[in-house]
DNA sequence: ATGAAAGCGCTAACAT
DNA sequence: ATGTTAGCGCTTTCAT
């Protein structure tokens, strides 16, 4: 029984409510929206005639007199990474009940894509802007200074931020694990990531990594990026192929924990001594990684606190708009897992 | 030298374009969206005004009087299972270059939640819909209906359509499953999903599959269902349990490849014979899989095509308004990879 | 508690 | 090739 009156050619308006239920438009709209004073009567016959009708407002005409979008554009760089799909679960959820919508717009890591996301979101002017990185272009960083409305740069504190922000310092936290390496007692050191030089975040996490061996006098013995498959395949091909080159590497560092993964599961099918001959870690702390024979050492990156605290500050902002940008550094812990020997390494 | 002129507290209009350059607002609008005959001179003009003032258009406005939104919502369920993004990121693809931008909504599995986020969507009276399930409620049903845009329903088949749908039969899909499992000889067969009775697909996977052993007179010996948590480590722990508590069991079929592969890397572990002593299947074929040390037998749930095919019909749709709606029926392939006896079994 | 009028920033349709 | 006029469907503001 599928069958129901044809669908309207023009799509209903207040018009047609206030006309099915013989009340001004007017009042209507007050009761959709439960703004002011509306008998009980009226608010009854709006309400049922809407209801019939299967009237369903037309938002562009409302955010178009009110000058109010209830939108907040979450601008990241992919949906594949997983991190960001929690970050977006994270924001969704704060934002919930706040009357606020978060759209999500994916740039592939590209700047000019990023660019024209950026642009055609704010052409909607929307009441505030999540945007993963500090890094965009020139002329992207100037539309959102010109746009007036709350932006919220996030993962990453690493540099100067065009309003607010909130994330980690992806340096430090290379560098962090760069240290407890070294206090580990490893020393001959390889690395692995993504070829992505617009992954910033990879970037400044292998920059503080290299920093940090460097003062302790430690050079990375080999390293290799690689572009698109499966990462944890990568992981596994890449770990095999640098063991061969180099048989006297004790540390792989990933850039992130697919393919730290890949790489574990080689070395336990090898035999390989984990952490004892060769030691492992990540970064992320996916929660993928449970399941798996032996934890992967990582590093949390805070993608939870991330979502929400952004969400948070564009909640308030919203609310009162003449409140102060703020910078919101968190803290990612170490997690040493199975693959990064504890005690003080010999 | 990030110091910029202070930001507008009132956004630009086309107005301080014209005003700008000196040209009509008409012809800034001309300029601006490409359209009509306008002289070099003046694009120039008008470009160079737009630019240096960093006016950014308001689509709302242009909305309303065009009537005209370019924007497809996409209703999912979750962006957490991998699938989703996947078939999000083949309607980005596909729409790309076609002036249509894909707007995502999140449900959770709730129908509720469903509704409400379908009618937000439809307030900003998009150009077309692709929504995954032919589950909706009622009410959102009669929305779609009386909408009067395209509607696509995607991923399943078995059911009817509001308007067009994409997808594979799950049902069929089990029932393959279940039919190539008795024809490799496996009769003591256990079943591992998730909790979710609102995941309509996976329901009739699981239906498909248990009638097609009915048919063959082998009835499911056990089956465990699981709720939330790390999918690779849920899938060990069940069917640790489930060999514990029946050491006959031949096959293990899972409702998808993230607890198909922890159970992949148990029996591993263990030492089992896999496919010999036990074999596996999930489902998905998610690509992550191809890192494992074995590949997990899969059925494919043709998540691009989908995506694609889906996207393509809400395109012609809107070029050509009085198209007739399609249905569209995929066919997933098995593949049996190293966890499923390819010779005819004894 | 309800209604009337004006206008949000743009574009369609029609001049010129 | 460019300008003018009249709305799009709502909400704001001000009456009543």
């Amino acid at each position: 029984m599928n069958s129901r009156s044809n669908p309207p050619r023009r799509p209903l308006t207040l018009r047609d409510v206030s006309e099915a239920s013989g009340v001004s438009e007017m009042t209507v709209s007050r009761v959709l929206r439960n703004r002011g004073d509306v008998s009980d009567a009226t608010r009854e016959k709006v309400l049922t005639a809407a209801k019939t009708l299967g009237y369903v407002p037309n938002k562009i005409a409302g955010a178009l007199a009110s000058q109010r979008v209830n939108l907040v554009a979450v601008i990241i760089p992919s949906l594949s990474n997983m991190v960001f799909p929690e970050v977006m679960g994270a924001i969704s959820d704060t934002l919930d009940g706040s009357g606020l919508q978060p759209v999500v717009g994916v740039t592939n890591y590209k700047p000019e894509r990023e660019e024209q996301v950026l642009y055609e979101m704010l052409s909607w002017r929307p009441s505030g802007v999540i945007i993963a990185g500090l890094e965009q272009t020139e002329a992207a960083q100037a539309m959102m200074v010109n746009s007036g409305i709350p932006i919220v740069q996030i993962m990453d504190v690493d540099g100067r931020a065009v309003d607010s922000m909130v994330g980690i310092s992806h340096r430090r936290a290379g560098r962090k694990m760069g240290q407890q390496i070294l206090k580990m007692g490893y020393q001959n050191i390889g690395f692995m990531g993504t070829k992505m030089p617009l992954d910033h975040r990879a970037r400044k996490r292998f920059e503080g990594f290299t920093e940090a061996l460097a003062k302790g006098g430690v050079e990375i013995l080999d390293k290799e990026f690689y572009d698109g498959g499966s990462a944890l395949a990568k992981g596994r091909e890449m770990t095999a192929a640098m063991l061969d080159r180099n048989p006297d590497l004790d540390f792989l560092y990933y850039s992130n924990d697919m393919i730290g993964a890949g790489g574990l599961l080689y070395c336990l099918e090898q035999g390989i001594d984990v952490p004892g001959r060769v030691g492992l870690a990540g970064f992320n702390g996916v929660e993928l990684l449970d399941g798996l024979p032996r934890q992967l050492a990582t590093m949390d990156a805070c993608r939870y606190e991330i979502g929400q605290k952004a969400a948070e500050i564009i909640k308030s902002r919203v609310e009162n708009s003449d409140e102060e940008p703020v910078s919101v550094e968190l803290t990612p812990k170490i997690s040493f897992g199975d693959t990064l020997k504890r005690g003080l390494g010999g």
